[in-house]
DNA sequence: ATTTATTCAGAACATAAGTGCTAATTACTC
DNA sequence: GAGTAATTAGCACTTATGTTCTGAATAAAT
């Protein structure tokens, strides 16, 4: 199969794309063909089936209209910014030790609009800036923004969450395991030795959902 | 003219809005007929002729899905909001070869929509999926969606890219430094083996300018 | 209860629109 | 230049789908 499309190709695409902003509903084969200036319908279809196959776009057999443009506006599949508040920072390793108070509110310092594919519909997500390099076993380097869920109940075994360690005022990201009142901490890369920690000295501080670096 | 909706009306409404999602192009008379379970196709019809009254869609008259939602997603415009391609999967240390050619053309397998804070403004950004572990040198790991900017000119030295190394058709990620034709590629880990090639042996994809990890 | 407006049922109809041929043409390869 | 593949033309066919009509059922108003 040729690898570029041909200048007919294109124009069908952006036609296709021009009918859809305009009528919010996919073309005709006819609609494109007079557009296109084609001369017949089945050249038309014998086009759209190359795009299809380079998938460019999918068609829906036997649906007058099936035509949905892959990557097109309307498929974005989120289109929608959900703002989340940033908390502060977060270190470990390297203890630096948070503000007095152990809960995160009120100490948002900024805040950040993401794509709700980044917080899968959650509520209850927020972020915090990593200082320092003491995360990198956790594959999180300095400056990243770590997207936290805060959760009431317990993780699950494996989950990777924000762990304060009470006695230390200190703040690491790991794996999550319990087992009779025992925590074990992971860290992700897993020749890094493993923490244990009595359960009532462990405060989870959130889920960890995404991480995102920006350079 | 009745104020509010009746129940079948707003059945027809959510309908028409979930096969919007769904299908990417607006039902016909009959997949609501069907999906809301009405006897009629002419009751389908006298409901949308309400709704179409009350301002809530527009109808094209003898046009097959001629309908439109008033409201919906696919009509709000969102600048916030730049839509990036995704080229593609990136691997390294274990090579996953490129696809044949090594333009990155036609090679889109998805794409997201960023908030512009990530990309800073810049135009020819574009993603690639990170596929295995190997990168972890890097602090990328598996799954994570390495964002890049396409450079024509030759990059900084010290900036992390995404090297193409000819003779291996092998693709990585590392900091990059030049000096009298020779190309030195540094692992993030400083603690990692930097890669010594020729200048002409390297072809840099592009320039890393983000990391996004959804977990 | 009677009238009136609204809503529903069922069917028939007309056209909109996808699909499938066959042959003609053009582009590519050896 | 022969031979093959890719593309185009034109047309017929079938299905998909909007439209319309008549009448019945229901709800609202008088």
């Amino acid at each position: 199969m040729k690898k570029e499309l041909s200048t007919k190709q294109k124009n069908i695409l952006d036609f296709i794309e021009n009918f859809l902003n305009e009528h919010h509903y996919p073309p005709t084969i006819r609609d494109i063909q007079q557009g296109c200036e084609i001369s017949s319908t089945s050249v038309v279809d014998y086009n759209l089936r190359i795009l299809k196959q380079k998938g460019l776009l999918n068609r829906d057999a036997e649906v007058s209209r099936g035509i949905e443009l892959v990557n097109h506006d309307s498929i974005k599949t989120d289109t929608e910014l959900i703002e989340i508040p940033i908390m502060g920072n977060i270190a470990a390793g390297a203890p630096i030790h948070l503000p007095e108070s152990n809960n995160w509110a009120n100490n948002q310092i900024d805040s950040v609009s993401l794509p709700s594919f980044l917080t899968k519909g959650k509520e209850n997500i927020f972020g915090v800036k990593v200082k320092g390099e003491s995360m990198i076993d956790a594959l999180v380097a300095d400056g990243d923004l770590v997207l936290l869920e805060s959760i009431t109940n317990k993780p699950n075994n494996g989950d990777m969450v924000a762990a304060l360690i009470k006695d230390q005022n200190e703040v690491t990201l790991k794996h999550f395991f319990i087992k009779n009142g025992k925590v074990t901490l992971q860290p992700a890369n897993s020749s890094m030795k493993p923490i244990q920690v009595d359960a009532e000295n462990v405060q989870v501080q959130g889920r960890v959902v995404g991480v995102i670096r920006s350079i």
